[in-house]
DNA sequence: AGGCGATCCTGAGGGC
DNA sequence: TGCCCTCAGGATCGCC
């Protein structure tokens, strides 16, 4: 399932590729994948959102979202969701990424002036999807409502994120809006790297704790992009490639194994409807604020 | 108001 | 071998 390091990862393949060509057309196979957020009532209207006609000029990420804009500004984002994939493709597609839920297919004029290729975003389970941006005002509008972005992630911004939320730490990191671009995986991961208990009330860290979090979200996000984001079991890249490091999950689905830290069983859990995994010697839940250290919740 | 759970969707994998 | 059940989860919506 992608997260920021793979979608990351996709936007630094895709970018000397697309950025200079001319969208040529678009097939939309399943126009439900697309959302609009502005009116387009013609067939001619929604290719142009869809970028048709136009100069593709740059390439830009905020957590999950991938955006592609234009020179005229009109932009668009691809959400992955969990089974999303672009692929940039020559000839025949990739093996695996024909045939179904192939949604959007972009044609493609290269900034050489003599290739074609096509783009495609097929996503089986379409918990994805694309938006199209009259404008590039319109989408950073938009992505206001996101937090930082996790490369970058600052303990102060998480610091603020945080601060007097009685939510388990886990859940705040799975919000968007707290911090753009950690799924379920590298919150388990980050968590389990900066030693705090996924159900350890977010308001609840101290300030050290904090600061560890967020050096660990930022560490491991970036360690995965630039592995190629390959921590994903089916994530392939543009070009239909596997991920070129594997990556080592030290709990994300390990559950009931022993921790690669301590050797403690590994405790699987469910929380906010999502499975999460922990090591209960090397993750305490006591271990909160100076001065509330003696709480303890079970 | 904030947080949590249900919901969407399809494919993989396990059990019988 | 084949069928059926469960599980995976990002984002959104409704409910408590």
């Amino acid at each position: 399932m992608p997260e920021l390091p793979e979608v990351e990862h996709l936007r630094r393949s895709l970018d000397p590729v697309i950025v200079g060509a001319t969208v040529r057309g678009v097939r939309v196979v399943r126009r439900d994948v697309v959302h609009a957020t502005a009116p387009s009532r013609t067939a001619a209207q929604r290719q142009t959102a869809l970028l048709v006609g136009e100069r593709l000029a740059r390439t830009s990420r905020r957590g999950k979202q991938l955006a592609i804009e234009a020179e005229s500004g009109m932009t668009l984002v691809i959400q992955l969701g969990m089974t999303g994939s672009v692929t940039i493709e020559r000839g025949r597609p990739p093996s695996g990424m024909d045939g179904k839920h192939r949604h959007v297919v972009w044609e493609l004029d290269l900034a050489d002036g003599r290739s074609r290729v096509r783009m495609a975003f097929r996503d089986p389970r379409r918990f994805g999807g694309i938006t199209t941006y009259p404008s590039r005002a319109h989408l950073d509008q938009a992505w206001e409502s996101l937090g930082p972005d996790g490369l970058g992630l600052t303990a102060t911004e998480l610091s603020e994120g945080l601060r007097g939320r009685k939510r388990p730490g886990k859940s705040a990191l799975l919000d968007q809006s707290v911090v753009a671009g950690v799924g379920n995986i590298y919150a388990d991961e980050s968590l389990f790297a900066s030693a705090i208990h996924p159900q350890t009330q977010a308001g609840a860290l101290s300030t050290h704790q904090i600061g560890r979090l967020a050096a660990e979200i930022r560490r491991i996000l970036n360690h995965a992009a630039d592995a190629g984001g390959s921590t994903l079991r089916d994530y392939r890249d543009a070009f239909g490639n596997p991920g070129g490091a594997v990556q080592l999950h030290m709990v994300y689905g390990r559950g009931g194994e022993p921790c690669l830290r301590c050797g403690t069983t590994l405790l699987g859990l469910r929380l906010q409807g999502r499975a999460t995994v922990c090591c209960p010697r090397c993750q305490d839940l006591s271990t909160g604020r100076a001065g509330s250290r003696s709480r303890r919740r079970s």
